[in-house]
RNA sequence: GGGCUUGUAGCUCAGUUGGCUAGAGCACACGACUGAUAAUCGUGAGGUCGGUAGUUCGAGUCUACCCAGGCCCA
């Protein structure tokens, strides 16, 4: 029965019953198709799913199970650095723990015994603020051992808040067994470096100026310090210089001279140990009146006047540099002291020449270490001048003591001028007071000592920073920072195990006590230093090495906890079953640089020991839409929590592998939707592959490579390039690659292409036939590959389709316990031949667009096309004249050569020069397969199929109910 | 202010030692299909490569300066 030329099939028209068919036979075809059959939904539903999944690994102990798999492989140690435990997640931990399990996981599969022990840094000051906070008035009430173990508990209970949200994340370790560096052997390990760095020579006592309450009696941390108005005495001083204009040059007149100087701390004066000017700014020597001065050129007129030196004259120039020949005279003190130079001098404010007192300020203090100044500060605890100033001065409080600094100096003829300032100044963030910077006794590690800085420099060199430039960041810090002072007067914390003569004040360390008091910290953790005796350190007949007194004191501070973190290398790897030491890979954010990679760094030399790892990776912070930090006043945060909620986890995991971590990485409620789209469609693909596999048993069914249609053994060339493309982008952590590399694939290779193709085959073909058993090798082969691809980022949703993959003998029990697959089945030649009929393909689809602009056909199947080429595309098109209607989804398709092609048909310009005549096919459609054919009718009991059809029908189950 | 660093279509990314009309996917528009269906397929339109000035026969790619971000310091 044909059909009656031009009764085509247009859009909107479902396929009817013909009224020329047998009403009877019509029905029932769509059963006798093989459609995707899968109990892998189509809906993620991650938010709940992944729950259970991660209650189903805890039951069956997957990461134990990791472990013992991996037992016999190569170790990969990826250590991790430990957040602070305070507070809940936010994206920025989330990024950083994603990627470490991303590769970790990574390395799983490549068969390494990848070993992840998470840690917690639980000691310091945000803790002890917080439970300051909490306790109040009650804690003037508790001894050190008390409230060390409030910290303790406060530590606690966020180690665990935080550890269920990492573990929400789906990041596998042994989070039984984490590293917390307030264990005793973790606490015993810090004390333990600590006295190999004392035994290397590297710890000594010194002053340094930190901020001071001498209200609280005490030192703050910089987070302590609140900014607020203030207003201080504001007032420029003329220090003689010695010799006069004369030292600058002969040939000037024979004036004093003074070098004039600002500052709003008239208190600090005693203590000026310098005058720093900057070495490239212009100076001029003025006169006015008979007395010269030296004020920076830039601010002469500002300073003229403020100081009222009336009209002056300009006797020379110079720069700064020049300036550092000369000495003056402290016009209290009588003191000779010298000019030096400093980068930090500025223009901004005051004459340009800074008085500079190294016991007050801390670019003070850098400049005099620069210059070997004394670091001196005539102050005492509660904030009065020592005897050392002598009288008026001696017992005052500072502050007070300003108008009688100023009255001395206008005695001494040397206060040029005096006002008020208002300012921003620091306060005491508990009683609000101003405070002072005042140089107290600190243990520093030097950098010198045993060649710290030089072999801290060439260990950077010998480490593999990623990004490169991470490299240079390091090595400008390690190479301008000065000693590292490692002591804190604080509770929370690890004591620095160092002793004080009572008697003559003397401070000293000694490495056989450190040893004795980490032995006891194994047991008791760090608390030993506060309940043990001196003796038990030090032995009985312990002394003073300096004036031989039996009467010492423990050291109270604590040390900085980034001493704490940066011996983990020490207190994990070296401790762990399983790990190395150095480890293979470190991960931070980039503001380790100064952090944890430093730290460690300068810990484990000091220690004796070679650097810690042996490769650094950074990444970048996590930013708003626009690239702009993300802060609670902008109202731009956006917490992990939210997208696990919402999306789930494995959504913000392939937001972490969608981003160059290199770079800050943006978020924005437009990229998880963008990202929601993007895991719709590897989901999607995903459910395609497995749906044509229901029936598919892959010891019975699989059809050997050698007898493969040629479509899916190019569909495996395919597979084994995406592999090894991925395989390599994850090696060299460009996570982002893996991920673009694989959206692409599931939309352009799988689902535009291969897959769009191959329906016809998988549908119509009988189950069991040849044709389709191929197609399903070869889609078993890609929907094994992909998942494992996969696996590292969705971790959940590539262990839920792996349970839908076709069973087979000794199938791991989790995606996370498999290996990736083999590298494929890659065949270039067969490869560049269909990448040449693909290419024509896109050729033919243009066309068919053009075709269904005007009307002539609505789907591709109502097509039939002529294809007209030359050369060696004729000769390709020829080869594979049968595959091509196939290929192009088309109806039927002929190749004819270009000098044949009609008048006027446009000749496709691409890669191949085709010129594709489009027509409506001639024929009936088919009731089954739906392509229009020429035989359909044929079949006397099967009057709408095609001959084709007829046959796999013929001999159907469901045609016989 | 200093050190390091980033700036390619609305979004996420490619762009090899400077060399053909700057690519991909998504989103968007239009269309097809209704046997991947809260799917799927196709076609198309989007960019003065942050800006300016240089070097060069030729610059997204090199140089200088500027603008806007980020991290760490001051």
């Amino acid at each position: 029965m044909r059909r009656p030329a031009g009764c085509r099939n247009l859009r909107g028209s479902a396929p009817s019953p013909s009224p020329r068919s047998p009403a009877m036979s019509e029905p029932n075809y769509k059963a006798t198709l093989n459609l995707p059959k899968t109990a892998f939904p189509m809906k993620g539903n991650l938010a709940q799913r992944e729950p259970e999944r991660l209650k189903r690994w805890a039951e069956m102990d997957l990461t134990g199970q990791i472990d013992r798999a991996r037992a016999g492989g190569d170790p990969f140690t990826l250590h991790d650095g430990p957040p602070y435990a305070n507070g809940h997640l936010h994206m920025g931990h989330a990024l950083n723990k994603v990627l470490k399990d991303i590769i970790l996981k990574v390395r799983t599969m490549e068969g390494r015994r990848a070993v992840y022990v998470p840690g917690w840094d639980c000691h310091g000051l945000p803790i002890e603020r917080q439970v300051d906070k909490k306790l109040g008035s009650r804690k003037r009430e508790m001894d050190v051992l008390a409230f060390r173990q409030a910290c303790r508990d406060y530590a606690t209970r966020f180690v665990a808040i935080q550890r269920e949200e990492f573990r929400r994340l789906g990041v596998l370790g042994r989070w039984d067994h984490p590293y917390l560096t307030m264990d005793p052997h973790y606490e015993a390990t810090i004390i333990r470096e600590l006295g190999r760095i004392i035994r290397n020579g590297h710890l000594y006592h010194g002053r340094k100026p930190v901020h001071w309450c001498a209200t609280c009696v005490t030192a703050l941390a910089e987070a302590e310090v609140e900014y607020a108005d203030h207003t201080s005495p504001s007032i420029h001083v003329a220090f003689p210089v010695e010799g006069g204009v004369r030292a600058l040059d002969a040939a000037l007149p024979g004036l004093p001279l003074s070098l004039v100087i600002w500052t709003t701390t008239p208190w600090t004066i005693p203590a000026n140990r310098a005058v720093c000017v900057h070495p490239e700014i212009e100076y001029v020597v003025v006169r006015a009146g008979d007395a010269a001065f030296v004020v920076a050129e830039a601010l002469l007129p500002g300073v003229a006047e403020a100081a009222g030196l009336g009209d002056t004259e300009l006797l020379t120039r110079l720069r700064g540099r020049d300036l550092t020949d000369l000495t003056y005279t402290h016009p209290l003190t009588g003191r000779v002291s010298p000019v030096i130079t400093g980068d930090h001098v500025t223009l901004d404010a005051g004459t340009g020449l800074v008085h500079t007192a190294p016991g007050h300020g801390q670019e003070d203090y850098e400049a005099g270490q620069a210059h070997g100044l004394e670091v001196y500060a005539p102050v005492d605890d509660r904030g009065r001048f020592t005897a050392e100033v002598g009288a008026p001065l001696a017992g005052e409080a500072v502050f007070a003591a300003n108008p009688t600094v100023m009255e001395l100096l206008d005695q001494a003829g040397a206060l040029l001028a005096q006002g008020e300032i208002a300012h921003s100044y620091p306060h005491c963030w508990r009683c609000k007071r101003p405070v002072i910077f005042r140089a107290t006794p600190q243990w520093f590690v030097s950098m010198e000592a045993g060649g710290l800085r030089e072999r801290a420099l060439s260990a950077i060199d010998a480490v593999q920073w990623i990004p490169g430039w991470g490299r240079n960041r390091i090595y400008a810090m390690v190479e301008n920072r000065p000693d590292w002072c490692i002591s804190r007067q604080r509770q929370w914390g690890v004591p620095v195990v160092a002793f004080h003569c009572r008697s003559c004040g003397e401070p000293f360390s000694n490495a056989d006590a450190a040893e004795r008091v980490a032995d006891a910290a194994e047991q008791e953790g760090a608390d030993c230093w506060y309940r043990h005796p001196i003796t038990d350190w030090l032995g009985d007949g312990a002394a003073c090495p300096a004036c031989g007194s039996a009467d010492l004191a423990p050291e109270p501070d604590i040390l900085d906890v980034w001493f704490d973190s940066g011996v983990s290398h020490a207190a994990v790897l070296l401790a762990t079953e399983g790990l190395t030491h150095p480890a293979d890979l470190y991960l931070e954010g980039s503001d380790q640089h100064r952090g944890w990679f430093h730290s460690s760094l300068l810990a484990a030399l000091a220690a004796g020991r070679e650097a810690p790892y042996r490769a650094v990776l950074t990444h970048g912070f996590v930013v708003d839409g626009d690239g702009r930090k993300m802060s609670k006043s902008d109202g731009n945060v956006i917490a992990p929590e939210e997208i696990i909620k919402h999306n789930g986890a494995d959504l913000l995991r392939l937001w972490v592998a969608s981003e160059d971590f290199s770079d800050d990485l943006r978020l924005s409620p437009g990229i998880i939707r963008q990202l929601g789209d993007g895991y719709r469609r590897i989901r999607n693909t995903l459910r395609f592959l497995l749906g044509n596999l229901a029936d598919f048993n892959p010891a019975t069914d699989a059809v050997e490579p050698e007898a493969m249609e040629e479509l899916d053994r190019y569909a495996l060339h395919q597979l084994a390039e995406v592999s090894e493309r991925v395989r390599r982008a994850y090696d060299g952590y460009e996570l982002h690659a893996v991920y673009h590399t694989l959206h692409a694939y599931c939309i352009s290779d799988l689902s535009g292409f291969y897959l769009d193709v191959l329906k016809d085959r998988l549908y119509t073909e009988a189950a069991g036939s040849p044709l389709r058993r191929s197609a399903q090798t070869a889609v078993w082969e890609i929907a094994e590959g992909l998942i494992r691809l996969l696996a590292p980022v969705l971790c959940f949703t590539a262990d839920e389709a792996w349970e839908h993959l076709p069973p087979v003998a000794e199938r791991e029990a989790s995606v996370h316990l498999a290996r990736f697959a083999h590298g494929g089945r890659p065949d270039p030649e067969l490869a560049a031949r269909w990448e040449g009929l693909r290419a024509v393909r896109g050729q033919v689809l243009v066309a068919l667009e053009r075709a269904r602009g005007a009307k002539a056909i609505g789907g591709g199947l109502d097509a039939a096309i002529t294809l007209y080429a030359d050369g060696d595309t004729l000769e390709l098109l020829r080869a594979y004249d049968g595959s091509l209607a196939n290929l192009c989804i088309v109806s039927q398709a002929k190749v004819a050569d270009l000098a044949d092609a009609p008048a006027g048909l446009e000749v496709e310009e691409g890669a191949w020069r085709v010129a594709v005549a489009v027509t409506p096919a001639a024929g009936t459609k088919c009731g089954r397969c739906w392509q229009i054919l020429p035989d359909v009718g044929r079949h006397a009991g099967h009057p709408t199929l095609c001959g084709r059809c007829a046959a796999v029908v013929g001999d159907h189950p469901a045609m016989e109910a």
